[in-house]
DNA sequence: CAATTTTTTGACCGATTGGACAAACGTTAG
DNA sequence: CTAACGTTTGTCCAATCGGTCAAAAAATTG
């Protein structure tokens, strides 16, 4: 029986494992070069084997990043997710920031697949984003609208505090280079994170300090 | 004698001209699609001419590319450009976020096309971001310093502010599919700069409010 | 071992791509 | 008019692309 791409049953060892070569080359050479900007030869080569067995694993490129996407909006959405309101609003705030910042350090191709994607106009993911993304970020904005409720936070948009963070943060993923290039070999170094998140952090808790 | 693209002498009327059409609707489709994403018969149907009439105007896809490219950073940078001490700090501060923000607002392409380059490393203006980027940027940072010695805004990183202003107004060009699906309808009209211009405001002028 | 199934590969195909080129067309100057 | 120059187009080409296929090679099973 030849593998059904539908079925997640029947995958054999080999299968598994090789999918997973498959997808982390796919996410080097997409993140770099974009969807169309990539080759099946390239992914290929990335994983070590040849373009037809590639093709055997994955029918089509497109099944690949669909593959991918899916995944990664789920590891996108996690800090977010965490954002509750437990604890204390201006710690939260400044944990979830630090939590998007260690992302795009520590993930940053997966940042630059996403954003690849929304630049092209999200063809692949838009369900996605009108459906789980605006979910959650709707509930996520009703927590925040609780903090300024109370006095917590200072009152402003929610929804606009929201893309501020995820701009910010992400920025150091999406644009390292032109980052880089700004800071030049002296402060362009692995300390740009820390430098970066003293400043978020000092930007955001001081911005939305309640006035009273 | 064929028109030579390395110099600039030699142009006539019609040049002038369909080189402009030409790259009018090289942006249209580099942006959406990115430069490898982009072929130049698209290009050439959107300027409404045959392809090897527009591969007369430009010799190689690369070229428009090289040409918008080099436009695009002096129009980008313009706006940085203004920001000088002559004036009030938070109000300089202002207006550039504001001005940035228009430029988001008004030149969505421009930006997708930027944000596509440097999304894929920079390749072909790396040197003008190590150059002129980096010098106007470091020319705008000692304001920005003055601007903190004297205690008219916070001590914080000035590059890093910097990055943050170009992260936020950005955003609402390169990731507006995104912006717009999570706002939903009601929200997502024409209205969503009005509420970004406040709430950025909000954010970087309370954010950097100095302490005293 | 042999039979069967899974995995891998080389060769191939049609479509698309960037680009070349010569011929045709238009325009202008003498 | 005609010669020269600028412009436009149809045709063509080599390279690259995503994807197929049959057959070989490995692995698994009995």
């Amino acid at each position: 029986m030849t593998m059904e791409g539908s079925t997640p049953r029947g995958r054999t060892r080999i299968q598994k494992e090789k999918r997973e070569v498959i997808l982390e080359a796919a996410l080097e050479v997409f993140s770099a070069n974009g969807f169309r900007g990539s080759t099946i030869d390239q992914i290929a080569e990335a994983a070590g084997m040849s373009k037809p067995n590639l093709l055997y694993y994955f029918r089509r490129k497109e099944d690949i990043h669909e593959t991918l996407m899916h995944r990664l909006l789920d590891t996108w959405l996690a800090p977010l997710k965490e954002l509750d309101n437990i604890g204390d609003p201006m710690t939260e705030l400044r944990s979830y920031i630090r939590r998007k910042l260690e992302m795009a350090r520590d993930y940053p191709r997966e940042s630059r697949l996403f954003a690849n994607e929304i630049l092209q106009g999200a063809p692949r993911i838009m369900p996605m984003l009108e459906g789980e993304l605006k979910d959650l970020v709707d509930e996520k904005v009703e927590v925040i609208k609780g903090w300024m409720r109370s006095g917590k936070i200072a009152r402003t948009d929610p929804w606009h505090l929201i893309f501020a963070i995820w701009a910010t943060t992400q920025h150091y993923a999406d644009f390292d280079v032109q980052v880089r290039a700004v800071l030049g070999p002296d402060r362009g170094g692995e300390g740009r994170f820390e430098d970066a998140a003293r400043f978020l952090e000092q930007l955001f808790l001081e911005g939305l300090r309640p006035k009273s």
